[in-house]
DNA sequence: ATTTTTCTGACAAAACTTTGACCCGGAACC
DNA sequence: GGTTCCGGGTCAAAGTTTTGTCAGAAAAAT
């Protein structure tokens, strides 16, 4: 998700934050000083940084004050044990994006690493695509192109065409494609999946006559090959 | 500076806030309750808005969750007099963009205005201008062009057409667009969201028989393609 | 009061889904 | 190797659901 650099001293909280913030899919990095979480700072680049006020050598506001003045725009999230307003308004005025006193829950700053980062990365949510072949499927967009160009699929040819994805390279048996796509009652005597299996192949193989994604498995049902 | 909206009961505190927000030389609005805060932050637009957790009628909460849901992107700081983790990390998720509790140091809430204000206003924001198309929409002029020559949109219909363009690409559901446009709490049985595409289909289309850009996805909604 | 906008339900049209009959091919069995 | 049987492929017609359209009523704006 986001790149987010530590500085602390204290090995004890920095893991802890660490692995929570791992556990949210951030990529994170610990510096023990403010030197070094100066030097992560421009050589590493990441999103955000979480600086500890209380840092052996070089307090968090110099570390502060210094990254803006080489000119970093990154977020700053500041840690202190300090819960001072003039503490505060400090940090704020050398240009940090938020304040958390100790002891902190971490469910909090979890929740305010994720209120930075949504501020200042728009980054567009990277759309979901899958892909076999020549055909790309776009999630979110109910959209599928075959050699980048627009086919046009049916709710249930799509619905069905995503479970058969999901299951990628293993067996979709019918009952399993049933209950995924139509939801419930197994009892389906009729080629009604086949069917839609047909029209999927005639929309997106080369050959529909011989599938070279979309394959049968006898007596068990479809499989999709990359 | 900015444009700041405080929803908040208590005319005591909102008096207080407001002077204080007003010597920082920003200018001031208060709402005394939430729906009369969500007029406000869609007709007003403000750049930020202070929003207190315990009102009367709508709590906070629902407040900031409307707002999200008809789309404003506005920065919200939440004030709340209860400080459980849990209500913070709810306010978070709902989207707010920082949690002050009561009682707080006036000099801590300015910084922390200022910090948001900072991340959230990158100078003057450039024009806002969305496009597809031959199609031009000037957002905050609600002024839609076609080949330059101005669409009269009613404002139903220009709603409507900004929620299909934030979504752009992606299905936007009926659900979503009643929800975003109508502010409906449920699903409509009657023909309303078609009718409205159906009018802009005619005004914006070339050939509103076979659209090329406001197009359906059978059993879900629309989608605009660019 | 008049005009404009919005909503609604009825209907038609279009899109989509299901079904069963028929055919065929492969697996299993002789 | 040949035969049988079962399940899958194909198709077109019937059935179902969803969307387009419209006109009038209701609501809102002027």
């Amino acid at each position: 998700m986001a790149r987010i650099l530590i500085v602390e001293d204290s090995a004890r909280l920095a893991y802890g934050l660490r692995n929570n913030l791992e556990i949210d899919g951030h990529e994170v990095e610990v510096a023990e000083d403010g030197s070094q979480g100066l030097d992560s700072a421009f050589s590493w680049r990441p999103d955000l940084v979480i600086l500890d006020l209380m840092l052996p050598k070089m307090d968090g506001f110099q570390v502060l004050r210094s990254l803006r003045d080489k000119g970093s725009d990154v977020p700053v999230l500041i840690l202190s044990a300090k819960g001072e307003e003039v503490d505060k308004v400090m940090g704020f005025r050398l240009g940090a994006d938020d304040f958390v006193t100790k002891p902190f829950g971490v469910l909090e700053l979890l929740a305010r690493v994720s209120a930075i980062l949504r501020r200042t990365r728009p980054d567009e949510k990277p759309v979901q695509v899958e892909s076999f072949g020549s055909i790309e499927i776009r999630l979110e967009h109910r959209l599928v192109l075959r050699d980048g160009k627009e086919v046009r699929l049916t709710p249930k040819e799509f619905d069905l065409l995503v479970a058969l994805v999901r299951r990628r390279g293993a067996v979709a048996t019918r009952v399993a494609l049933l209950k995924e796509v139509w939801g419930h009652r197994a009892a389906v005597l009729s080629r009604t999946v086949d069917t839609h299996i047909a029209e999927l192949r005639r929309k997106l193989e080369e050959h529909p006559g011989e599938p070279r994604h979309i394959l049968t498995v006898h007596r068990y049902g479809y499989r999709l090959r990359s």
